[in-house]
DNA sequence: GATAAAATTGAGCAATCACTCAAATTAATA
DNA sequence: TATTAATTTGAGTGATTGCTCAATTTTATC
């Protein structure tokens, strides 16, 4: 009985990623689909539906390893506080490597798609609070182990903070320098250290 | 002879403004601006030459209106960086506006446009760079008048205001509630105001 | 009112869009 | 090896895309 699926769904899912990322939901046709992930339109509708199950699909993948790569890098550091300045950092060296955009692709699409893309929109609307979410646990904890003023507001202070975020990557889709979004990277990633208490910064 | 044209210009862009902010480029058709600027396809492309010129037009006629608004907000407080703070109070009440977008017409076309339309996209690179010239010509002048460090980079303060600029607004292209937006804004407009030198504030 | 030049019209172009489905192919089971 | 069910194919669907141009309409001048 039965026949396994000859298309590894991971690596259309990657594949995908690369074209919707690059050029949108609109600009992307079924076409481009079909030659990035070398199959025919019937065996891409059978796999995902549509175009728009599709787009979602590769959505929640960019976001699972959008917050993976948050995680890592919070994991990987001393603090809280100098976990989310490492991740700024990080995002200021966003030129130096071959992405298919420097922008956020929830944010791309949060800008481009409308209201016959309502369920996508949505779903870029949850990850987007989920990031938030992740922003605001992170405050917290900093204030819990005292490297943040208690009077200061995590959510607040997370919604700042994707903002900023959001600022940093659309910036760096301009025609700039890598040392312009290094500087901008290292500038915000300053406030963040800026929020820290002395006593906390004495115990480093 | 000759016939004088019917259709007012300024107004065809207005309309269409409307569209192309709120859709994209990619998700407005051509149906779309027939019936938004009521005019037939021959007389669209007898007076812009195509749907990309018309798009460029709109991004100019957008971009006047946006300095136009810089402008005035500057001109109208005390100072340099009070004027810049205003202006970022300003956009926090985006959301009661009603606007076709709250994210900057700029940076959506930024993130969507392509490779196909190298055109616009270098217009809106020239337009976004024209922004921060603005922002650096006033701190620059801050400096003069011993508002702000001179030790401090305008070029980088400027771009940081730019990159705030962007997330504010894509931020408030999210489903959330004015007040948010409202926080968000005045606290950028805080971080602009402590730059300010002790001797400028206590001239106030 | 006749003339001429410019502006406007709208049917319709070729190309592309997202998508379908009957037929062919494949692989696991009997 | 034959059977069977799932997978894949790709020619082709109707709708829509940006756009053209011959014909019509309009207005300013003589």
């Amino acid at each position: 009985m039965s026949r396994t699926t000859l298309y590894n769904r991971q690596d259309s899912l990657e594949r995908a990623l690369q074209l919707f990322w690059q050029k949108g939901f609109h600009a992307t046709s079924l076409k481009d689909l079909e030659k990035a992930l070398d199959m025919r339109p019937g065996s891409i509708y059978a796999a995902f539906g549509s175009k728009d199950g599709l787009f979602q699909e590769v959505l929640e993948y960019y976001a699972r390893l959008a917050l993976a790569e948050l995680e890592y890098t919070l994991k990987t550091h001393s603090s809280p506080l100098m976990g989310l300045a490492a991740y700024l950092r990080q995002l200021g060296g966003i030129l130096d490597k071959e992405l298919p955009s420097r922008a956020c692709m929830l944010v791309k699409s949060l800008l481009e798609l409308g209201a016959r893309e309502q369920s996508a929109l949505q779903k870029v609307e949850t990850m987007l609070a989920g990031m938030e979410a992740r922003f605001i646990d992170c405050f917290t904890e900093a204030q819990q182990i005292g490297e943040l003023d208690s009077e200061l507001d995590p959510i607040r202070l997370a919604r700042r903070l994707q903002a900023e975020v959001m600022g940093l990557r659309a910036f760096a889709q301009r025609d700039v320098d890598s040392a312009a979004v290094h500087e901008l990277a290292e500038d915000m990633a300053q406030s963040i250290e800026a929020l820290r208490n002395d006593s906390a910064i004495e115990s480093t």
